[in-house]
DNA sequence: CGCAACTTTGACCAGATTCAAAGTAAGTGG
DNA sequence: CCACTTACTTTGAATCTGGTCAAAGTTGCG
């Protein structure tokens, strides 16, 4: 667990955020971009392996990724774990501890990111000030709901080869959605513990699984990540239906 | 797929809400009492086995489970079916659909039971005029996530007996916070292919963990359901620590 | 009584784990 | 710049957990 976190010596503007221009991203209406913009509290950068938040840990903060890449997960006593979700920019991070702020998962830079803070006991004002914005918090709380059961239907019910198929195809997805893939570098910047812990493989096994994607010319692995050559058939493999996403909401 | 559902002839009053005298659950402050009365548009009542929400269809409505035991669950294009949940009274059903309403998993009655009905339209205005209850569906839902983490970390990481261990704990501990055990029935009223399903297990290995739980003495398998008899030992078998819950929010 | 749904058991098989070890790539200090 | 270390990937072999197949037993119900 590397401690690489620091505050960012300049602060990205919401007015200027990078990822109200994607298209992924719903745009901010009427005086929502202010009240961010005040409920922001700050920026934070880590580097790739730095914990952000740790199980078991009041945490006071909420984060929004705004660049990088970063994984929630889970250990039993014994050190068996379980990575739960990834991180792309966009994504809220620290929602689950709601009330009490006890968070119950790790959060963990996968690479270099930037993350916004704010003040978990703003929450309430901004519950009160602005519905609108309360309600894309609840919208992106039930959105990870879904995703949660996408994961479970994976890892309980497909088989290893469509379940690392899944994977690949839904971070592959996600990754360009947020436009965090630019166009040199579309690799997926995970090593195969990482697949092997999120879809509750051995790593010896995940290997050879991830060898027959490879050998189907649906992946190749390099430059210390996954780059996905077929996305399509990946999902195809995979018996993945994604929804169509519009534009989402972030903070 | 059964069609058991019908219109409630009596409906239940908020006022005597049966659920908000119970310990586990938050009381109504000021006019929020007043608001979910208005806010609530039926009640429905179903038999076990009845289908309440399909996956893919629209759904304008939002529910909370009064009385009875209900699950969620996706399936392959092949058949494989994944339990990603279970619910007791005072749960929230059919937040995921969020935004468009389309569902993306099937709730299915466990038991007859009892729902109170809420229109998805009136969400904008409940997160408006009554920022305490927009909160609490907040709460709700990262509470969920919460849950659906436990779920994950036990598929991906646990072995079947204590993946069985877990789900029995978890289960009954849910139904005894809940009000739903009656001094009569402490049944969870669960077939052995739900539990399969919700581990992502083959029924005869399901079977044969089960008998391990009997012999154990941990369990009981009668009246068409799970007798648990030690869930502190359950639990232990599991390495799974749940965390106390205070008094939780519903609407 | 007879059907339907669910539970139980045994035998065999397969997918996945564990163990062991070698190969590769990137980074660090001398 | 090279030797060394560390982290990650790859492969083979033995083992085991859990799956599949098959069939019988149980329970509840019309």
């Amino acid at each position: 667990m590397k401690n690489g976190k620091s505050r960012a010596p300049n602060r990205t503007e919401c007015a200027h955020c990078p990822l109200s221009k994607l298209e992924a991203f719903r745009r901010f209406e009427g005086d929502e971009l202010a009240y961010v913009e005040k409920f922001k509290t700050g920026e934070l950068t880590a580097d790739a392996g730095t914990t952000i938040i740790v199980d078991g840990a009041h945490n006071a903060h909420l984060y929004t990724l705004l660049s990088g890449w970063a994984f929630r997960y889970k250990i039993l006593e014994d050190g068996r774990r379980q990575i739960l979700n990834y991180a792309v920019p966009g994504d809220l991070l620290g929602l689950q501890g709601s009330i009490t702020g006890e968070m119950q998962h790790t959060i963990e830079a996968l690479s270099p990111l930037t993350l916004c803070v704010f003040e978990r006991d703003k929450v309430t004002d901004l519950f009160s000030k602005h519905p609108s914005l309360a309600y894309d918090i609840t919208w992106i709380a039930a959105r990870e709901e879904r995703i949660l059961d996408e994961h479970l239907l994976s890892i309980g019910r497909r088989s290893a080869l469509e379940r690392s198929a899944y994977l690949l195809a839904f971070l592959n997805r996600r990754a360009r959605n947020s436009g965090i893939f630019t166009t040199k570098n579309n690799v997926i910047p995970i090593t195969q513990q990482h697949v092997a812990d999120t879809l509750g493989l051995s790593i010896v096994h995940t290997n050879k699984t991830l060898k027959k994607l490879r050998e189907k010319k649906l992946i190749e692995w390099r430059d210390g990540g996954c780059l996905v050559l077929d996305e399509a058939r990946l999902s195809e493999l995979a018996g993945w239906e994604h929804t169509d996403e519009k534009r989402r909401p972030f903070i």
